[in-house]
Order: C-alpha cells, then sequence, then structure tokens
DNA sequence: GACCAGTGGTTCGAATTTGAACCACGCCAC
DNA sequence: GTGGCGTGGTTCAAATTCGAACCACTGGTC
C-alpha cells in the first residue's frame, strides 16, 4: 500500500519556491555582506542582535538561540569577530562559567554602515517583490512555522 | 542623510520568518534524511532530481543549475553518492567532455523508500501549518521572487 | 561540607562548501 | 587546417559547519 499524501501542484510550488528562494536569498544576501563589509551572514547577524540589546552585550548562549546555530558555530564566528575588533568577550559578573559578548566602537561603526545596504537589498530582493497580502500571508505563516519548529525543538 | 527605507513590523516579520523558517526547516528535513535515510539534502535533491528525469539521468551541468549548487559542490556530491553505489557516471555520446549522471537500481530503490517519509515531514512542519490562502501566496510570492533572482544571477 | 546532575563554553576532528585554477575539448572564422 | 575563445567537469586549498567529547563551575540534596 502507498498511502503517501503526495502533495498536489500548489503544495509543491509552495515548498520549491521556498527552497530556492531560500537558497537563492541566502546566496546574494551573503555575497553583498562579503563584498560591501567584509562579512559573513552569520556575523552580521551577530552584529545586529548585539547593537540592539541594552549595552550592545549578550550572553552567548542567548546569542546562541537567537542566531539558530549551534554552540561551536558562534564560538567560531564570535572569534573572527574579535580578531577583526567589532566584538570583545567580558566574563558575566556572578557567573564565572558564563560570557558576554559586547560590541567595540568598531563594531557599532561597521552596523551603522552596513545596516542601510543590507536592508536596501532585502526590500529588492524579497519585500518590494510581494504584494501587501502575500507579506502578511507569509509574515503569518512562516512565523508560525517558525514558532512551532522552535517549540518543538530540543534544547 | 538617512533616507533609508527601513523595514515596518510587518515586513520585518516577513524577514525573520522567512530566515527562522528556512534555517530550522533545513535543519530538521536534514536530519531526518541523515537518520532515515544516510543522505544529506543535497543528495536527496539529486536522487529525486534524477527519477524525475527521462531514463533516470542528466548532464552535470542540468543538475548543477538545477540544484542551485556551485559546479564543484555537485561534483563532490555526485562522486559521494557513487561511492555508495546510488548513482553512475556515464560519458555523454555525441560530446565527449560531457557527463551524464545515472540513477542505479539501488538508487531508484532509496528514492521509493525515502520519499514518502520526507515528504511527510515537510507536510507535517510546513504545508499543513499553512492556511490553503497562505499556501498560494507563499507560492506565488516566493516563486516570483526566485524566478527573479534566477534571472537576474550571471550565469 | 561532600556529592552529583546539569550548564556554559571551548576544543577537536570530520564533512561539506566555495571560488579559482586548471585541463581537454568543441566551435568558429579565417 | 589552425588559431583562439568559450564550455563542461574536476581538482585544489581555504573557510565554515556540525556534533561529540571535554572542562570548569553551579545549585541543590543529603
Amino acid at each position: 500500500m502507498d498511502n503517501t499524501r503526495w502533495l498536489d501542484e500548489q503544495e509543491m510550488a509552495a515548498w520549491t519556491g521556498f527552497l530556492a528562494a531560500s537558497n537563492l536569498l541566502g546566496r546574494r544576501v551573503e555575497q553583498q555582506l562579503k563584498d560591501d563589509a567584509d562579512l559573513s551572514h552569520p556575523q552580521y547577524e551577530i552584529l545586529t542582535r548585539l547593537s540592539a540589546a541594552p549595552c550592545g552585550e549578550l550572553r552567548m548562549t542567548e546569542l546562541a538561540d537567537a542566531l539558530l546555530t549551534s554552540k561551536s558555530g558562534l564560538t567560531y564566528q564570535v572569534t573572527q569577530l574579535e580578531k577583526s575588533g567589532m566584538v570583545r568577550r567580558r566574563s558575566f559578573p556572578g557567573d564565572v562559567r558564563g560570557v558576554v559578548a559586547c560590541l567595540t566602537d568598531e563594531g557599532w561603526a561597521k552596523v551603522r554602515e552596513t545596516a542601510p545596504g543590507h536592508v536596501a537589498l532585502v526590500r529588492e530582493l524579497l519585500i518590494d517583490v510581494l504584494t501587501r497580502e502575500q507579506l502578511t500571508a507569509i509574515a503569518e505563516g512562516l512565523g508560525e512555522v517558525s514558532r512551532r519548529l522552535r517549540a518543538s525543538t530540543v534544547r
């Protein structure tokens, strides 16, 4: 017996569209960040997360699950950013094990000068291509999808 | 002056939802394929593309741009699949340079036994979470997005 | 106060990915 | 035919990624 519920045309289109957009967009964004700011996308994410946090600093763990990357991956990227002077590590007062990453002045400067170009690209390639209805559908639909994924993921 | 058109709340939600869904879904799918079939996602993609093609074979180049990966990446994955006996390389009659990848019997078997579980997961994590309206919005919206990305990408 | 399961981060090795350099060949124009 | 340019694939080194093992420490429990 084959009782698999295969995908109909519409569903298939959604899945392949999602996959393709995800690959191609990721690639383009990565490319632009590398060219304009000499940053990888994960690195850019780290910088913006930090810049949005009070005092420009966050615990490693908080960063790690905001970034959706593995712990070791984060360690690596933060080390890179530290080498290039964008970020500094400090130890967390109150728990010797804890480490907080902290934006340096150059880090702040980098974010300020990089963000506009990044936003412009995202707008051009994604946001402005969609109708308002598509935009809200995506915001709500994929929002729900990722909420469930987060919830069901073993921490 | 800062004349950047920043993202409003809705637009931001769409972008972050998209990024998160993309990361988390990719990770989960990857995981499942590895566990159930001992395949990476790119490898699975190769197998299904081949199985959808006449005679189960395609030129390397055709595969490469269907897969949205670099040429060298494809070479690597095909080599892996060849080692595990899912795929065979033949030379392309009519152009000595050309190489066609070709599903073996085990390759066919692998696709048949892996596809149902894969589809079920995609359904559970993505398709069945969305309303029908969201589904069509995503199919059309992201379809258009990726079409443009393909078109504007240097080949 | 000593034990012990659990946390926060780093280190390590293995697998994958990418772009650039490369090689061999086909396709033309002359 | 014979240069010379573009193509189809592979090879190479470098960067990144992941999970598993690890270390140092914390917070209860007895």
